[in-house]
DNA sequence: CGTCATCTTGATTACGCTCAAGCTCCGTGG
DNA sequence: CCACGGAGCTTGAGCGTAATCAAGATGACG
């Protein structure tokens, strides 16, 4: 990890924290190498993230091995929010980018920047939701339904006329509770259904949204 | 749902709150009947609730009837707390119990209590952490490793020589993604194995609770 | 004591996993 | 610019775990 950007008055800007993006003139910027830990699993749960490019997950491990991923976080994705005080999952970027990093005794420090405790609460909330729909996914759909229910979501999180895929298949099958080949699978059955349309493994185009939200449930 | 009990003088008392259990002494007793609904998906979650006696399931339904649960709550545990504006899970009560009931707008008037502050942020951390435990759970675990976490954790949660089921086997295999059958024969795969002793299929001894945990993984 | 929901057990099926080749694509260096 | 190499992806064959379908057994309650 390097550091991309200090603010040169960092210190003295942050009782000033009252309006607009507080994360933005308050954080840090550190820019993390593909793979690189932005945080341990069990590292002390002192500071919020967010992405400002590229993109992170959020990974817990067995012993043996498996691995769940928790969620990814893109471009504008609060990340980091753990009510407790360690982390429970390690964060690592999925490829290089940069993320904004913020003490939360700064934080506190700065009081109550509204707009920043909005953002905070905002993004819990929604941390909240899709947890939970992540167990529905993990305990009750199928292969074919995690799958275009991933895509799904990625594609209303990433809108744009072609969707990449800042991660690799093994991620994809550690976050929807599969193997490669089965995530490998239901893709090329879904192409082959003209759901979808690849140019290479890491660009897709839906070509049929309500097709592939109709297969998610 | 009926009224159990509303304390003589719950409005003037709300402001004296400080020290001790404040849930106690604010909150409304309410009594509910196994399956009784305590909150609808999709309700506003203006509530907060501690269980006092009896046991809490939080579910979610898919469309075609396919159910996920979320988390049992037991006496003493807080639940309901969502920092969204509504529920996404709906709460019913798994057997006759009573629930102690708070209202959020009477926790912010009654201003800071700190032991209740302390109260809720600890029952959010234990929310979080459990549902991260239960997604490594249903995405990366076998059904005998989930059958298994689920006794031992709940033989912490609930310690005593004998563990007793509140939930049926379909609630079980509700929470741990698999079936009713599975489950059943897990259970009779432990006990055929001496890590479990039944006393009817509602009554459990651990016979070798560090079997168990092993095989929990 | 009888009834019915719940639970257990058995037989069979199927979905997704494992193991094993190939193939693609991308980066690298000649 | 193209050949090479290798990681990552796809596809195939066979297997195994858990689901499904189908009887029975248990036990709670009227």
């Amino acid at each position: 990890m390097t550091l991309a950007y200090i603010p040169d008055d960092f210190a003295s800007r942050a009782h000033l924290a009252s309006v607009g993006d507080a994360l933005d003139r308050m954080g840090v910027r550190m820019a993390f190498a593909k793979d690189e830990e932005v945080y341990a699993q069990d590292d002390q749960a002192d500071f919020i993230y967010r992405v400002v490019s590229g993109a992170i997950r959020t990974t817990v491990l067995m012993s043996d091995g498996r691995r769940q991923i928790g969620e990814f976080y893109y471009p504008g994705d609060i990340f980091g929010l753990e009510p407790g005080p360690d982390h429970r999952f390690s964060a690592e970027a999925l490829c290089d980018g940069v993320v904004l990093v913020l003490k939360r005794s700064a934080l506190r420090a700065a009081g109550a920047d509204a707009d920043l405790q909005a953002a905070i609460w905002a993004a819990m909330t929604r941390e909240l939701e899709r947890t939970q729909e992540h167990m529905l996914l993990l305990g009750r759909k199928t292969a074919c339904e995690k799958v275009a229910s991933f895509l799904t979501d990625l594609s209303h999180r990433r809108p744009g006329e072609q969707l990449d895929l800042p991660m690799s298949r093994q991620d994809m099958a550690d976050y929807l509770g599969l193997t490669i080949e089965t995530v490998s699978r239901m893709l090329s059955q879904l192409q082959s259904n003209s759901v979808l349309e690849f140019a290479g493994c890491r660009h897709v185009r839906i070509k049929n949204p309500a097709a592939l939200a109709r297969l998610a449930q």
